[in-house]
RNA sequence: UGGGCUGUCGUUCAAUUGGCAGGACGGCGGAUUCUGGCUCCGCUAAUCUAGGUUCGAGUCCUAGCAGCCCAGCCA
């Protein structure tokens, strides 16, 4: 079992391939495992997955599909204290989601109780697991330390016979909580702190997700995954880093057992800038009521992902583009956002919506008239077919598309300027209405009947396509603009007396009214879309038939806003 | 101060195992454009430190330094 150690890759390579996938093809090749690759995604059902399970799923069922292996969905239901089936159905709906399919291979570790108890009793019988009574706090302090070793427990030296009765009469629910538990009989005195007579069994008279009160034991993970691993024959075992130290009890318990044994293979958990990816965080922001539950769009799990209108396509690719290493990482958020682009662009249907509007008057177009355009739904790909989007005398502009005093390269409406709304008319613009505050209330201008289309014959040039909305036929739609949760790149390190909590961004979520293109007053949640020239949205399950909602997925790149930003700097 | 893991452009992942340090994101500049989007082109920038071996070191050796993980009856 030496070659149990091989973490290093130290046959072949084939150069690219992340260190994982370098070393199963050393293994194939080889013929270990009979060159079987056989993987699994094992979340513990206490909370919702978030985009660091992203990685793991499209890593483990990526490895079975690019070497013609399998990989098994388990879920590692060890702890009845905190987990429960809500979890079990969002987890199995969101790895769905993201592509990993199973193939109904689904498992739980509850599976495996009984035979977890009789190798435990196998453990007893050969003298390598021993009841202790001790408390919690004496076993703590017969732990030692990090530096100093540890000193035996008194009970240690228990007889079989006396151990195999206790853990029966412990299974059997003659003992409360913490009375007993069973430990593995290795070395107190291990420079490796696990090593030391870990705890394998504890007594929890709990009622289970899975198996109600048929059991008042319940395993510890240490000695239940490596075992779990070993029943279903999985080849590689693919975890986090922070588990390194817990091979040495993995092989262990396989070795002790003389079983069938899996290679466990530790990588670099994912961190992203601007958010938190600990459970126990998430779950502090969730039911501490900083966000508006598991799914809402500003938090970095799955289910929030998707109702934002992140793509399973953009969130497979960055997890292929982030790369699988050893070395601890904060990828940037800015990543994220490129796959999201990257994939919306070329899926998702262009419309038009005005988020802060202000109103234009085309003076010389008559009074009552409706035109209505042909508009593609996609420039470059005509497969996603057009709509209708009517045009008449006052229309909704963006407030920020127009300056009374146009700075440099503004390319936009001005007063004498001519622009092109999109698809329809060339106009200019002829006077400003103001309120008695001065703030600009509306846009006098006059179109060109003759660029009908958005588009003239005789060559002349605007610089400028704006978008807008009719206002008699504008669907009056609430957006939601999200923004990084946290206003700060590493909210986890958090100064003297602060939480990542004082972290949160107050403007994460900005709610505003926006006018929308008719043709999307029935969209069905979940679509996905383009405002021209602002993001792409995705329809929220809050709305209802004709009056949507939608989330800002990402916003487009803004290039003038760089310009500007310079410029004024 | 025990043990383990890790150090390569701003970020992230590579480097045919000792042979010109490359890609992507970001940033900067340009071309194109009925989305200041998309697309295309160009530029930018890195081997933790100090010694050593070698014709040649990111890679091998020695000694340091830095970061992360481990003392749950959590996973």
């Amino acid at each position: 079992m030496s070659d149990h150690n091989a973490n290093e890759p130290d046959r072949k390579a084939e150069p690219g391939l992340d260190f994982i996938r370098t070393l199963i093809t050393a293994d194939n090749a080889s013929g270990r495992f009979d060159s079987r690759v056989h993987t699994r995604f094992p979340p513990e059902p206490n909370g919702y997955l978030h985009i660091g399970h992203a990685k793991s799923i499209c890593l483990n069922f990526g490895v079975a599909r690019e070497f013609g292996g399998k990989c098994n969905l388990r879920f590692d239901d060890t702890n009845p204290l905190k987990e429960s089936q809500e979890y079990v159905d969002s987890i199995r709906e969101d790895v769905k989601w993201l592509g990993g399919d199973w193939e109904g291979r689904e498992f739980y570790a509850s599976d495996y109780f009984e035979q977890l108890y009789q190798h435990a009793e196998q453990l007893i019988l050969a003298g390598k697991a021993y009841v202790d009574s001790l408390s919690a706090d004496e076993i703590r302090e017969h732990r030692g330390t990090l530096t100093a070793p540890g000193t035996e427990s008194p009970y240690r030296n228990r007889g079989v016979e006396e151990n195999l009765d206790l853990f029966r009469r412990m299974r059997a629910g003659e003992f409360k909580d913490g009375e007993h538990v069973l430990r593995a009989k290795i070395d107190m005195a291990s420079p490796n702190v696990v090593m030391r007579d870990p705890t394998l069994y504890r007594i929890r008279h709990a009622h289970h997700h899975r198996t109600g009160n048929a059991w008042c034991i319940y395993p510890m993970y240490d000695y239940t995954h490596c075992i779990s691993d070993s029943i279903e024959g999985i080849t590689h075992s693919i975890c986090t880093l922070e588990f390194v130290n817990n091979r040495e009890l993995y092989d262990w318990t396989l070795d002790t057992l003389g079983i069938y044994h899996p290679q466990q293979l530790e990588f670099a958990r994912l961190n992203l800038t601007y958010t938190v990816l600990s459970k126990r965080k998430l779950i502090q922001l969730v039911e501490g009521g900083h966000v508006n539950g598991w799914d809402d769009p500003r938090m970095p799990t799955i289910s929030g992902l998707r109702r934002r209108g992140v793509t399973p396509e953009a969130l497979q690719d960055f997890c292929a583009r982030i790369g699988v290493a050893k070395a601890d990482s904060v990828v940037d958020f800015s990543l994220l956002e490129f796959c999201m682009r990257e994939h919306l662009n070329a899926v998702a249907p262009r419309v038009m919506g005005v988020l802060d509007p202000i109103k234009v008057v085309i003076e010389n177009y008559p009074d009552g008239q409706v035109e209505t355009f042909d508009m593609p739904y996609h420039p470059e790909d005509a497969s996603h077919g057009s709509r209708t989007v009517p045009f008449s005398k006052v229309l909704y502009i963006e407030r920020d598309d127009f300056r009374e005093d146009p700075p440099k390269k503004y390319h936009r409406l001005a007063p004498g300027v001519e622009v092109r709304l999109r698809y329809a008319y060339y106009i200019t613009c002829r006077e400003v209405v103001k309120d008695a505050d001065g703030n600009i209330t509306e846009l006098r201008c006059t179109y060109d009947p003759a660029t009908k289309g958005g588009w003239s014959q005789d060559g002349r040039k605007v610089k400028g396509t704006i978008h807008w909305v009719s206002a008699a036929h504008a669907l009056h739609a609430e957006v939601r603009l999200y923004e990084h949760l946290f206003s700060v790149e590493n909210p986890n390190a958090a100064e003297e007396g602060k939480t990542f909590v004082d972290y949160l961004n107050p403007d994460s979520l900005k709610t505003v009214t926006a006018m929308l293109e008719p043709a999307l007053a029935d969209v069905a949640p979940g679509t996905r879309v383009q405002f021209e020239r602002i993001g792409y949205f995705c329809a929220d399950k809050d709305g209802t038939p004709g009056k949507p909602v939608f989330n800002r997925t990402v916003g487009l790149r803004d290039s003038w806003a760089k310009i500007e930003k310079k410029e004024g700097a």
